[in-house]
DNA sequence: AAAATATTTATTGTATACAAATTGTATTTT
DNA sequence: AAAATACAATTTGTATACAATAAATATTTT
């Protein structure tokens, strides 16, 4: 708390990853610049610079002249992904395993530990969080910067995805997320072993129960329907 | 040109995109925000926050309190690059197939002519832009927002690294580029028939023919050289 | 003279004031 | 009353002044 004088600017931008990330700040919505350069006592040059780079990373989009709002998620959001996701997933595990460092394979299980307590603890954004964390991880060891900026814009709407169709009750939603879990377990292992073919495998059925999930929750026919806030239409050219 | 006054920000932009590109910016140079502002008259707040979206594209890397300076090209550049890109690029190929647009295609038409006409004139620098650019299209056309931020991170070194190693005196070079040219058509013929197959054949040949380019210049065992402005040390945790 | 410390200079980061553009409201015109 | 215009309020963009940090130079100490 006492180096925030001194570094509000980064503090503001992890903030505003964290709830973008756990949907505290809905897919859409606009970010009023006073507004939060009060709340992060912090003037609107440094803020938005902050959101320059937040819109490099496609946390939020910029228009001219109308300021910034949180990246939205429309109908062909979740076509897009799992089209991309297995692939770039796949090659980013396959790189971790035969790249990996010492000191980040021990990031990665202190995260799956976490990881592991907020599964426990029922807290869904820390799992969300800890989740994403665990994923950038496996990128960073990949260790491939041609990678990366697909892969963290995959784990952006990954870990949105996520809070979006998640319900507590549901009883397979549950089973699901024990599942996932063990498979971080045996990527850490794959990773460990140097062994690429598993580790890339792995992914895969990775991606594949995310998709179960999400298809526990909408059926295929709505699948087209938004994700975000309601009714803002994505305009693109 | 009479639009500059209200544009300087956008203006500096380009300019700034285009000079990496083609390398009038070395890899690993330093930009000098007082000098650059002046040079396109304007504050240096605007202009630091031209900086923080060129570094979300991969153009250029901030350093806290040290300023900005050009992406580096390291030791790993090649290895990582010719990893990811026929991977990316063959998927970006296979998309655009199937969803280009007929404006898109109109517009890829046309840039390939300049592209020629480039090549025709032998003009290094708008034979890169205008491959690049050639590129960037196919990008929109596939029209995947996970997929883009990656395939554009590579444009940007497949432009630099075509900068880098061709040298015009080499016939087989020039043959080279004969052939790429007649790749772009035949890729703007498979986008037309939607035939995602043949796209996706087509990339693969076409990043096959860019390492055969670069073998030409440099020795299999050369390639851990540092590519980029001369002894600088790409630090990286 | 070499190393360590202090001082100066240059560069980077932030706040505030002002200009330009957009949005919302009131007025006028038909 | 509906549409169009003019005006006011809000929001976004830029410039400049100042503060903080890093680099370079000069000074002191050994």
């Amino acid at each position: 708390m006492k180096e925030d004088a001194r570094n509000r600017k980064g503090v503001m931008y992890e903030i505003l990853k964290k709830e973008i990330l756990t949907l505290v700040r809905r897919p859409g919505s606009d970010l009023d610049e006073t507004q939060l350069a009060e709340e992060f006592s912090l003037s609107r040059t440094p803020l938005r610079e902050v959101f320059r780079q937040l819109a490099g990373e496609g946390y939020v989009e910029l228009r001219e002249n109308r300021g910034a709002r949180i990246s939205d998620m429309s109908h062909t959001t979740l076509r897009d992904f799992f089209l991309a996701a297995p692939m770039i997933y796949g090659a980013v595990m396959r790189l971790a395993a035969r790249n990996a460092k010492p000191a980040q394979i021990d990031d990665l299980k202190a995260t799956q530990e976490l990881f592991k307590d907020a599964l426990h603890r029922g807290s869904n954004e820390d799992r969300a969080l800890f989740n994403n964390r665990f994923h950038e991880i496996t990128g960073d060891m990949a260790d491939n910067v041609y990678l990366l900026p697909s892969f963290n814009r995959l784990l952006i709407d990954h870990a949105r995805i996520g809070m979006t169709f998640y319900q507590p009750q549901d009883n397979q939603m549950a089973e699901n997320l024990t599942a996932a879990s063990a498979q971080h377990d045996a990527i850490i292992t794959a990773i460990e072993n140097r062994d690429e073919v598993s580790a890339a495998q792995l992914a895969t059925d990775h991606w594949n129960l995310s998709r179960n999930q999400i298809e526990l929750f909408v059926m295929p026919s709505q699948l087209d329907i938004p994700l975000g806030s309601p009714s803002t239409k994505a305009e693109r050219g």
